[in-house]
DNA sequence: TTCATAGTTCGACGTTAACCGAACTATTCT
DNA sequence: AGAATAGTTCGGTTAACGTCGAACTATGAA
C-alpha cells in the first residue's frame, strides 16, 4: 500500500490478496464480521483487523457495531461498481477464481441471534411486520405502530411488561446470512420465546439452529406473510 | 505485485505508483513510447521497461513496434472503463492529487476517455440520445434504435463500416465526474472523431482536455439537446 | 563502419508492508 | 464476579518488489 497518486492508492488497497478476498466476500452484499472476513481471507484476526482499518479509513468499507460484533460492508454502491468492473476485466483475462461454497442451510434458514430469531425466517418476520405497517421507522430506528401493539398483544406478548424495562422494545439487527434486518430488542426476545411456547420450533443443543416443525413453519408463514 | 486471486492481481498492477502514472497517461488515448512513459512515471527507462512488460503480459497494455520505438496503448476499451471507474471513486474519496490547477474544471467539462468523449458534455450527449429514443437499453447493454441509426448517418458517421468490425458499436462507460454513463464503443470513438472534424473542438497536447470553441459548444448543445 | 538513440536483461540493494505472537480492551454469558 | 468471545494494538521478523547501475541488443543516422 504505497504512497501514490489517485488510482494507485485504490489499486494497492485492492491489490493485496487478503483485502481482495475480503472485498470479494462482501460483494455478496452481506455484512460480515471481522472474524468471518479473517477466515475468508485466510489470515489471523490481528492481520484482518489491520486490513479492515485501512479499508475503512480509505472509505471503501463501513462498519456498524452490534454488541461485541463489528459488521463490515462495502461503503456504497460505487465501491461495488468498481469491484464489479474489476472482476469483469479479470474474468475476461481468464483470471477467475472459484469461490467457496455455502454454509449450513439450516443455520441460514432460522437460528438464534443472541436471544431473538435470525435467518431467512427472522428476516421474513421483520419484512412482514414492516409491510403491514405494524412497525415503522428507518434502518436504524424502529418502533411498533398502534396497530403493531395490538398485533403483538394478540400474538400473546405481554407488551406492558416489556415497556417497563429500560431495554429497547424494538431494535433492528443486521442479519448474518441475508444482509437484511431482523427484529431484536425485548420484543424480539419475546417473539422467539412465544414461538417456542406455541410449539412451532425447538432449539437444538450445541447449535444456534432453530428447528421448526412442519406444522410450526406453516403457522409461522401464515402469521407473518410476505 | 503479489500472487493472488482475481482482482488482487489487477489491483496490484494498478497499485504501483509508477504503473498508475503510466496508465493514467495512456488514458489520453494516445500511444506513448517507453521513454515517454518513463518520464511520465518519473522512473528510469529500465524500471519503466520492467513495468511495461508486466502490464503487457497481463494484457492491460498492448505494444506496437515502429522502427526503434515501441508504442504502448491501453489494450482495449474495458481497461479504459475500469481506470475511469477507479478515478471516479478516487475523486469522490478526495484522494485526488492536490495538484488541482485551472485544468480541473475544463477536465470536468469535456475530456477524452481513452478514445471517446467523457465529462459533462459526454454525459449530456448520452442523455440526449437516450431521451430522444435514439439509443435504447439498460445500463449494461445499449444499442442504436432505427431512428438512432439514421441520426448517426446524418451526423456524418459511416455506420456501415463500424458494423463490420467485431468491436461493439455502442457501449456505456461510467463517468469519472458525474456517475452517469456516457457513450463508448466504436460509435463513441467515431462521434468524437467527427466532433473534431467538424471543428467543434480541439485536443490539447499533454492533456485529456477536449477544448470546445464557443461556436463548437453551441453547435454541440444544439445537436444534443437535453 | 562508426556513433547515437531506444529499449531489454541482469544483479544487487533498500524500503515497505504483510504477517503473527502476545498483551490489551470491550462486550456478553454464566 | 469470573469466564469466554470479539476485536485492537504493538513489536519484531520476513519476504516481496520497486529501483537503479551496468552490460547487452537493435534500429537508424553520419
Amino acid at each position: 500500500m504505497k504512497e501514490g497518486p489517485d488510482i494507485a492508492l485504490l489499486g494497492s488497497l485492492i491489490g493485496d490478496p487478503a483485502r481482495a478476498n475480503m472485498l470479494t466476500a462482501l460483494m455478496s452484499g452481506k455484512a460480515l464480521t471481522a472474524s468471518e472476513l479473517a477466515a475468508e481471507a485466510g489470515v489471523t484476526l490481528q492481520t484482518a483487523s489491520s486490513h479492515l482499518k485501512k479499508l475503512e479509513t480509505s472509505e471503501l468499507l463501513r462498519q456498524r457495531k452490534q454488541g461485541r460484533h463489528r459488521y463490515f460492508s462495502l461503503a456504497d454502491d460505487d465501491v461495488g461498481a468498481v469491484l464489479e468492473a474489476l472482476m469483469g476485466l479479470a474474468a475476461k483475462r481468464g483470471l477467475v477464481r472459484t469461490r467457496t461454497g455455502p454454509k449450513d442451510p439450516a443455520l441460514r434458514k432460522a437460528r438464534v441471534c443472541y436471544n431473538h430469531l435470525a435467518g431467512e425466517l427472522g428476516v421474513q418476520m421483520f419484512d412482514s411486520l414492516q409491510a403491514r405497517n405494524l412497525v415503522s421507522g428507518d434502518a436504524d430506528h424502529v418502533a411498533l405502530t398502534r396497530a403493531g401493539e395490538n398485533f403483538a398483544v394478540e400474538f400473546g406478548i405481554e407488551l406492558e411488561n416489556l415497556k417497563k424495562s429500560r431495554r429497547p422494545v424494538c431494535k433492528p439487527c443486521l442479519d448474518w446470512s441475508a444482509r437484511r434486518n431482523h427484529l431484536a430488542g425485548s420484543l424480539g426476545t419475546a417473539m422467539l420465546s412465544r414461538i417456542h411456547d406455541l410449539g412451532w420450533a425447538k432449539r437444538l443443543d450445541d447449535s444456534r439452529i432453530v428447528a421448526f416443525s412442519q406444522a410450526g413453519e406453516a403457522a409461522f408463514l401464515k402469521a407473518f406473510p410476505i
